[in-house]
DNA sequence: GGCAAACATTGATGAACGTCAATATCGGGG
DNA sequence: CCCCGATATTGACGTTCATCAATGTTTGCC
């Protein structure tokens, strides 16, 4: 629960000069795990919903009533979603905000293009 | 198997003027389906060891021995990287030619970038 | 201090997934 | 025509995942 998939430094697990650059097994591991986190229509959505709410944050509260969803639900999917790198939590008082992590987003697609 | 998540007009489930523009539940859908693709580490070095190699292309023979697969494992993931737009098959023979669909991996980043 | 609200955690359950062994299908050569 | 090599499909098995109900934890307030 301590790593940080997307801020790695895309090691690779060949030594030398590599011949073929094609992906290691541990970097694809650490890729595939963030690709994993986005692989749920309903993270997808708190996402989007995070993403274009007011202020950039929402709530917990904000986030169970659009995606029909109870609310330990969405709670465990917002920590898979933090613990991938792509949500920021911060707790004010009892509520607890969520926004996206500033160039998450775009480093994720980075992983895609530069397979 | 017929269709073509990749390809979609990104069309919304809300009617008339959008007021947040999150992501619909059907869109999300859509769009989770190609994430899941991409959510192994194996699919992930296979599409890595297509786009890397020579001519663009390889077959089964040369993508089950880099991966520590069974051959039948193989084919069932190439399966699900066609079936999510992402590769194209071609059969030539007794071989089955695998190449990156063009442009595939840049939509797929672009559905992340705009979500 | 104690209650209520917001959120997190635990445990359980059914579905989906990755993998392999075995088998089937298809194409080329002798 | 039959055999062989390359790939696809099927069936089974263990694991992971998404979800919920129930419960725990923390914070603000009276």
């Amino acid at each position: 629960m301590t790593s940080l998939p997307l801020l790695e430094p895309a090691t690779d697990t060949g030594c030398c000069p590599p011949a073929v650059p094609s992906l290691g097994a541990a970097e694809a591991n650490d890729r595939a795990a963030v690709f994993k986190a986005l692989a749920d229509p309903n993270r997808l959505r708190l996402l989007s919903i995070v993403k274009s709410a007011q202020g950039g944050e929402a709530c917990v509260c904000d986030l169970t009533d659009p995606l029909d969803l109870t609310q330990p639900t969405v709670s465990h999917h917002l920590k898979i979603l933090v613990d991938a790198g792509l949500l920021h939590r911060e707790k004010r008082g009892t509520w607890a905000y969520f926004s996206l992590v500033p160039g998450a987003l775009d480093r994720a697609a980075g992983l895609l293009v530069n397979l």
